[in-house]
DNA sequence: ACCGGGTATTCTAACGTTGTAATCCGAGTA
DNA sequence: TACTCGGATTACAACGTTAGAATACCCGGT
């Protein structure tokens, strides 16, 4: 292997080419021979305008193939009939690394030389392969987002969020819709999904912290969401014990006392269901409040069905709570449906907050308090992460980043 | 430019290489020269435990360098410490492109080739660089998915669809909100958002027919969604006016007479709105009723805001519809929530229907009469569409493609 | 011993880019 | 005149893969 029984007689076309006029010349000649196959590949593939003004017509042979007999008949040409950085060269009259140059503004280039590159750039319509870049790089520019559930209006709204603030950076977002898999989040969060990517934004439901610190770590990772995986990576979320506490203190402040919560959950309680429900006791306790353990059923995820089926049990009550903290917009919704089909309303006989601020939340009927995360600020910081992570290398301690939130009243929790 | 002043040593180098004893002891020499490079990279690099085994240790040598001295510094090398089908050719004993044909399946493979490299490939823990194949093979396996507006939910719940059947069919979806502005609507159409990606398929709002037509049509485009381009490209959509036809129709049927439209859009209406709209009196006429225009007045967008604003607008008229048809759910939630304002009770003074069944329909307060297009149906049918192009090539003319919906009775059309 | 014919494998170049080291060139200096 | 210096530019190799042609191999038949 690697035995090199043609390499003399690659030596040798090389030699001849070196021993040859003066480069432009040279090329030219060179061009003239391969046109003809060159014709037939812009036929064969593309359908578009031929490039703009003729330059393109002079510019492109392939390297190595001085012969003419050796072209081959590859078939596997990226991108046919886009100008690529020896294109612009040869029109330009400079090397190819000059060019690169321009385009990453690498190096000095002088004026009059930048000028007539970018002309060059201009006329050929010249774009560069992202896929060369990459491999040589070693960088795709493509951020992995993935959510366990992207019908979830809190998801999609998060993931909007994201691509935006990915754009601001360059990146572009590979989204994957996990459905709160275990395997399928340690898959993402190992970046195995698809080696391409450079790092990963995930928000885990049902990974367990050994999964986590099991995962493949050369790829970046942030996680989005209250998690309780220590910081082995960077973590962005808002305070939601804060929160959970301020909207159930919001309701005590409303009048209501019996205050039931949906979004416990009971074997193996997710960090969000214990943050939450943290937040709703220490309200409850600093106000003196009971704490009844029937107030709070668990739930199995946190969609719509769940609040409606956990409404149900609290309404099944002998005394049934004035007023009720869904620790999402979606439950809160689904238990508005289900209070709805009791017969009852809200907020009259019920009040209701949610969790969230689903778009969804304020046009619902009534339209539902519920806590607003800053959720440009939880994707730019979580973009920022991971970019950082990926410039500038991975430093062992993984930081805790707490983006604002604000408790938005609206009607279905009206004072009483 | 392209002299080769440097061209004989090189020559010498391969020379030598050449002359050299059997590769494999050849290799290995070499291995050792380099040996101390690569545990630095390794060290600067990689954070997970080294690659099992001690197989790695002998195979990383860096091509093109036995000469030692010439040992470049490159710190841009992509996936440190992947394994490449190099290092797993090295340690199977075969070559390189043996071991591609056992990834591929490119060629037949002797079945003791086979396991050999196998055997290297689990070893060594091998996985396939995608920047790399997509390089030289010209295709990315990624498409890009847009929609003018990805927060709602229809369009979130339909890019969860395609999401799932572009996985179906080995590829990944790189998503992008155009927000409906036709600039970006044709800069993703074009493909040049990224020039990474193979197709694309979009939901265009704002584009006209003129821009679709100038756009670079290398890159393969499905379109979704209604649309009046003429058959420039695939269409993914299902019939419009028919299923405006029938959800009209169920309200006649239910006994309602005076029946509004939302939805119509007044200077240059989108296809969306025309079909929706002919349906609509084409049920009427059929019915022998009334087209009055006063009962669709126009709306700029498609959201819960333009729904409610909408519906204020019918609940100033001299004669209030007794049901109103609004051509989204998003819009008949928000005139759902006006008809609420205006202490008027759905479908009680009026029925409601809408048109997509997102989630949120089944649980709106009353639930949301709808139609039910087959998402799935429709992100399987136009991620085929798209990947038959992609790898059959550009035939001229587009195909459309309907899959089919349903009618979905709640209790907002309740028979009156 | 030699050949023909198929199968299994290898060699080489190429995809389009960028980092490094080398080269070129003109001005300033000895 | 020779020589350095530094900025501008270039040559080369390399990133990891795959296509195609070339070669090695093996077996049965001459």
């Amino acid at each position: 292997m690697f035995s090199c029984a043609q390499s003399p007689r690659m030596a040798d076309n090389r030699d001849s080419e070196a021993r040859g006029s003066p480069h432009s010349h040279d090329l030219l000649a060179e061009t003239d021979r391969t046109e003809h196959r060159r014709d037939d590949l812009r036929k064969r593939r593309s359908d578009g305008p031929p490039l703009r003004g003729t330059f393109c017509d002079a510019v492109r042979p392939r390297p190595h193939c001085a012969d003419g007999a050796r072209v081959s008949a590859d078939r596997a040409l990226a991108r046919p009939g886009a100008a690529r950085l020896r294109d612009v060269a040869v029109a330009a009259g400079v090397s190819v690394k000059t060019v690169s140059n321009v385009v990453n503004g690498t190096a000095r280039v002088a004026d009059e030389t930048r000028r007539r590159v970018q002309q060059a750039i201009d006329a050929l319509g010249y774009h560069p392969n992202m896929m060369a870049r990459r491999l040589r790089t070693g960088r795709s520019g493509v951020l992995a987002l993935a959510f366990p559930e992207m019908p979830n209006p809190y998801f999609a709204e998060l993931a909007v969020e994201v691509i935006a603030a990915a754009r601001r950076h360059g990146c572009t977002v590979l989204m994957d819709d996990t459905a709160g898999d275990a395997a399928a989040e340690l898959r993402i969060a190992s970046g195995l999904g698809d080696p391409m990517i450079d790092g990963v934004i995930l928000s885990p439901l049902s990974l367990d912290q050994n999964e986590l610190a099991s995962r493949d770590r050369s790829v970046p990772l942030v996680l989005l969401g209250e998690a309780d995986y220590g910081l082995v990576c960077d973590h962005v979320h808002i305070d939601n014990v804060a929160a959970a506490r301020d909207v159930t203190r919001h309701l005590i402040d409303g009048g209501y006392r019996r205050i039931g919560a949906i979004g416990w959950q009971d074997p193996s309680p997710r960090a969000t269901a214990q943050q939450r429900l943290l937040g709703y006791t220490e309200a409850l306790r600093d106000a003196g409040l009971l704490v009844d353990q029937a107030l709070f059923p668990p739930v199995r995820s946190y969609r719509r069905p769940d609040g409606a089926e956990a409404m149900r049990r609290l309404l099944k009550l002998p005394q049934l709570p004035d007023a009720v903290f869904c620790f999402n917009d979606m439950m809160a919704l689904g238990a508005m449906r289900a209070i709805y089909d009791a017969g009852l309303r809200v907020p009259d006989d019920i009040a209701l907050v949610g969790f969230d601020d689903v778009e969804e939340a304020e046009y619902a009927i009534p339209s539902l308090t519920t806590i607003a995360p800053d959720k440009t600020k939880i994707a730019e910081e979580a973009v920022g992460a991971l970019l950082r992570r990926i410039n500038d290398g991975y430093e062992e301690a993984g930081r805790l980043i707490q983006p604002g939130y604000r408790l938005v009243v609206r009607e279905s929790s009206r004072r009483r």
